[in-house]
DNA sequence: GAGCCTATGTGATATTTTTCACACACTCAA
DNA sequence: TTGAGTGTGTGAAAAATATCACATAGGCTC
């Protein structure tokens, strides 16, 4: 198995690559609780996804398993690390130092799973010069020279919904090949941007709509 | 047509319902522009979703829109809003006052789209007692007193991992039939109970996978 | 009101994703 | 070494979702 088994196949389903992330938290509790060896009916268990699921999931990837034994979990939590790209760590910049950026510098989670917030960037002067979580607040203005020079492939866009557009524009002018949104509204990049979209609205609007929806006439 | 055309087909695709999020807010922006009639090309063009995705999510829940000519953009956001069940203002508890919680507190999205935060809960004495954002913080002790005091159906999960669970039981028992949930790891829950899960490492993950698999040997 | 244009609503079809079900590989015990 | 038990990997089938393509209805002009 050399670094190029690292290119998974084209017609992956994209929910796939999210419960992998899932089976790889899973794994890492089971790890932490001594196990050796997990099967497909186990993570099936823990996780909620069907056995077939997750094998098929897996499979995706190549022979991760044993028949009639499972999957070594140690391995397996490093195969996933590789397919998903954690191996390494990865940096990110953070533009928008509001509530919310403020919230994902101090969040844990992104530290834990190998992302390193190492920028962060504001255009407020009262926020520019602050260490927030251990970063500097830097004014937008520097924004495509540090992302530049420190070589950073991620960002998080966190900034009000207006301004949003503008600053991807800057981002994906100074280099940046994927961006965490959290700015509602459609945003236009180059097809090899990509970009991920977490809006709140939507997951509680469709919540009030499963509440709804028990409406019996 | 009745109060009861709320209640649309129960083979409702998922993805449809959180587009109708995303064409609720397009349709905002257009009605602030002063468009008054609006076509499945235009959303289309607007939203990234093709035209014919755009009529069928539509269609599943009536016939909103007239040949030949569009859909009536305030009718049309006035329909929405019934569907998703936000044409009346939804209460909301949010439990677990960290760096996350402040941010959920502070954040405009929810208030614009009729989801009000009336009581956050936090076990930190150093933080209960105090306003933040302008709602009390209480105690978690409170918690099922208040919710069924305030008759709080959607609740908020910001806690740490480790609470998460024995938060939910508590919040279940005192009657929510909602969660949104930001904590990492499965949550069990009755069948009746709503659980959306937002999990910020799956979605970096998901980009770190996306920018990996740009590797061609 | 006839003819033309536009754009919806929807059967039919294609694609994507999930589930089923079982051959096959591996382990263990005797 | 053989046989029983276990659990993966995967073709085939099913289900879910998206797209195509067009009949149909409404509006506009002359």
């Amino acid at each position: 198995m050399g670094i190029l088994t690292v290119t998974g196949p084209d017609d992956v389903p994209q929910t796939t690559v999210r419960r992998l992330s899932i089976y790889l938290r899973t794994l890492g509790m089971e790890a932490a609780s001594g196990t050796q060896s997990i099967s497909s009916a186990r993570l099936s268990a823990l996780t909620g996804f069907t056995a077939a699921q997750v094998r098929r999931d897996l499979a995706y990837f190549g022979h991760f398993g044993r028949r009639g034994v499972g999957y070594a979990v140690e391995g397996l939590q490093a195969k996933i690390r590789t397919i998903l790209g954690i191996d390494a760590e990865w940096a990110l910049a953070l533009v928008g130092v509001g509530n919310l950026g403020r919230a994902l510098l101090a969040y844990r989670g992104f530290d834990q799973q190998g992302f390193k917030i190492i920028a962060a960037f504001d255009n407020d002067q009262r926020k520019v010069g602050a260490m927030v979580s251990g970063v500097r607040v830097d004014p937008v203005d520097n924004l495509a020279c540090v992302i530049r020079d420190r070589d950073i492939q991620l960002a998080i866009l966190a900034t009000p919904a207006d301004a949003a557009q503008e600053i991807l524009d800057e981002l994906v002018a100074a280099g940046i090949r994927a961006v965490l949104n959290f700015a509602p509204g459609r945003l236009h990049a180059p097809e090899d941007v990509k970009i991920s979209h977490v809006d709140l609205s939507i997951e509680v609007e469709y919540l009030s709509y499963s509440l709804t929806q028990r409406i019996v006439p």
